[in-house]
DNA sequence: ACCTGAACACCGTTCAAGT
DNA sequence: ACCTGAACACCGTTCAAGT
């Protein structure tokens, strides 16, 4: 490591630019990170950006790459494996939830990042212990995923006329009903209570 | 009904407007969806859209809500209220795979339509039917439509490095899969297999 | 009344010119 | 080499002026 003096360094660089976006976008949401912007809060000029993003698009990807990187690993000392995975999907669920924009960034998938890779490998694995065959262990993790996803991307479910939403839909709460029921559904159900 | 000559109407009107931009949508995405290229396609002025429509987020809510009030309604004559569900459902997955770009809207959740309550309703009628208690019919119906958003809002499944898709992970069986055994789990899984 | 060209305040991106 | 102001081609939206 380098030695470094105080304040903010000097020269641009691709990590800086993606560390203010993510600033950027977790402060204001996506529709405030223009290129613009973060060029101004690094306190440089728009154009020179593009000497280390090629794009207002790659620099998205990156973001979610990042975002996707720090997915929470399985929970460890947990001995049942039902539990393990209702444990790290809640953690992941809570994770999106505090950077919902990058939910949106990876959903559009125009850039297909590797952060998630380690996320989604240990689901697998998780799956497969459960006990499903390795033709349903990868149906079963695109279905958790999309799950999830729908319940981070959707802001109003949409069904609100019904009833007033009984002492508070919270989302935390209604994600975790929904994960539970969809792994008794995917593990075979043992025990259809909880 | 009044007659009407051949040719194009030449008035505009705000249903004019939002067939025309159903049809740029349908055809080119929702990108491509500018207040200009509307207009440019009904043959006039782009500020003339704005005494018929108050702004570009209020045309998208329209169009959201025109193809949310074009979702099918249960089928009729099939007994086994769990199998009613799926056929809904799948159907409904169905419609949203045709219009991509509502989905997209709808989840960005600008403007609740009401255009949905006719689906929402008859959700959450079979599946108090089907044995669910008033408390939980509306979270049941909250997790199949974010599975189902999840789902159509989702391009890349995000878990493509492990192996190389089977046969060919085909949205609609990959989405079928799912529900059953979300229905499974919501349901008490009478028979999990299928 | 209804329509509209031109203008305004924004974008992302490029490029010639600076150091 | 690295940076940048100015320009370009787009946006959505407004408004004075037309018919």
């Amino acid at each position: 490591m380098t030695l470094r003096g105080p304040g903010r360094p000097r020269t641009l660089s691709r990590d800086r630019i993606v560390a203010e976006a993510r600033r950027i976008a977790d402060e204001e949401g996506l529709g405030a990170l223009t290129v613009r912007r973060v060029a101004q809060r690094l306190g440089t000029g728009q154009a020179s950006l593009y000497r280390h993003i090629t794009d207002r698009g790659a620099l998205l990807g990156l973001l979610a790459d990042d975002v996707a990187a720090r997915l929470p690993r399985p929970a460890d000392g947990v001995d049942d494996a039902r539990e393990r995975l209702t444990r790290h999907w809640l953690a992941a669920h809570d994770h999106f939830l505090r950077h919902p924009w990058a939910a949106r960034i990876i959903a559009d998938g125009e850039h297909l990042a590797h952060g998630a890779d380690d996320f989604a490998g240990a689901a697998l694995d998780a799956l497969e212990t459960a006990g499903l065959s390795p033709d349903d262990a990868p149906r079963a993790y695109r279905a958790l995923w999309n799950l999830l996803l729908g319940h981070i991307l959707n802001t109003h479910p949409l069904g609100h006329t019904r009833t007033p939403p009984p002492p508070a839909p919270d989302e935390r709460s209604d994600f975790a009903w929904a994960l539970r029921r969809l792994l008794d559904g995917v593990l075979g159900a043992g025990d259809v209570r909880n």
